[in-house]
DNA sequence: TCGAGTTGCCTAAAGTCTTTAGGAAACTGC
DNA sequence: GCAGTTTCCTAAAGACTTTAGGCAACTCGA
């Protein structure tokens, strides 16, 4: 029988793009190998398991959103660089849900460590160079940030922002404004 | 055979509690099943599916946070409001991981309506009564609030704040700083 | 180019979970 | 105490995961 030509990257790639089809959550072995017109058993030479697919296919979402938020982030500074940094994130996430919901999938500590969500950590600490923020505040404001983008980005994908005025775009530029503000003026302890 | 006295109350509950065990996910109308020590097929009579049950538990504790937020709220205004609500909410979370997963399963809009969600979103508007707001700049806020408690509590419990300096306590307080430094300084267009 | 070794896809099978159908024992109320 | 309802059961089918073992299809050295 003529082989398939099957790699882990491929299945990987097509993992991903099933996800945002049809929700990471309904990414399976089984739905993976129906999409390749192979037997499951088959997938386990490429994959470890059903959890080593969605952990690559994290990862790959992970690298994905770092490589287009240092693009956008490329020559920005300042609130120009908040903005950027901030679209890209939910930019991504409007146009790969699947790809997103990955990226929050739980790794290891050492798969985490080695994984682009390195990058996005230094991004941040990088975009907070243009206000004036030292140590510790430095991580509280990235902790706050993080806070913010996932947690809108996550909301507004639940459909929370949908059936409501003003609509969700309005909220999330005047969010990003009211950010700004705060790390200009951040409060001392 | 004796009968066991299931009710959907009954199992309800004892679903939350396997969620706080192991994780929301994992619950299972088998699990639940050999909880009670019944054959899976009984527990039909009293849930109509795994998504029924995933539900009731969502409805569950949606209905909790909702009480303690509003028991934190009773008599408090101003930024002693917004740190007790917020804290009830990070509480729940942390005491009650698997509850706090379900109360984020997406409920079908209906059900959403019918829900505690509703007096969530009101309770966040009597607390920025305290503040000076008016339409549409508090449906912003609104959203900026539940983005940032949202957001926070997801990355803290999903051990992103795990192995770094200074610990989570100290940020979340000075993250709840900003906020009211925001919401008092809040940015117009 | 041909044989040896490796790899990739297959069949088979066991274990998990969900859900429905249909039956019998245990309750309920008259 | 009997009729009707409810609750739990056995049985079964369909989906997904994972492992074991086999054979065909590649790859490479001689």
């Amino acid at each position: 029988m003529a082989r398939a030509g099957l790699t882990p990257e491929l299945l990987t790639r097509a993992g991903a793009e099933l996800a945002d089809e049809v929700g990471f959550d309904q990414v399976t072995v089984s739905a993976l190998a129906r999409r390749f017109d192979v037997k499951v058993a088959s997938l386990y030479s490429h994959l470890k398991s059903s959890h080593d697919l969605r952990t690559r296919i994290a990862l790959l979402a992970l690298e994905e959103m770092a490589d287009r938020a240092a693009d956008a982030l490329a020559g920005r500074a300042g609130k120009d660089a908040l903005t950027a940094f901030a679209d890209t994130y939910r930019d991504y996430a409007r146009a790969h849900p699947g790809r997103y919901a990955a990226a929050r999938y739980r790794l290891d500590p050492e798969t985490a460590a080695r994984s682009a969500g390195v990058r996005h950590a230094q991004m941040t600490r990088a975009i907070l160079r243009g206000y004036d923020l030292t140590e510790p505040d430095q991580t509280h404001a990235v902790r706050l940030l993080g806070s913010v983008f996932h947690g809108y980005v996550d909301l507004e994908l639940a459909g929370g922002f949908d059936h409501s005025r003003p609509d969700s775009q309005e909220s999330w530029v005047r969010v990003l404004d009211a950010l700004d503000a705060t790390l200009r003026n951040w409060p001392s302890a």
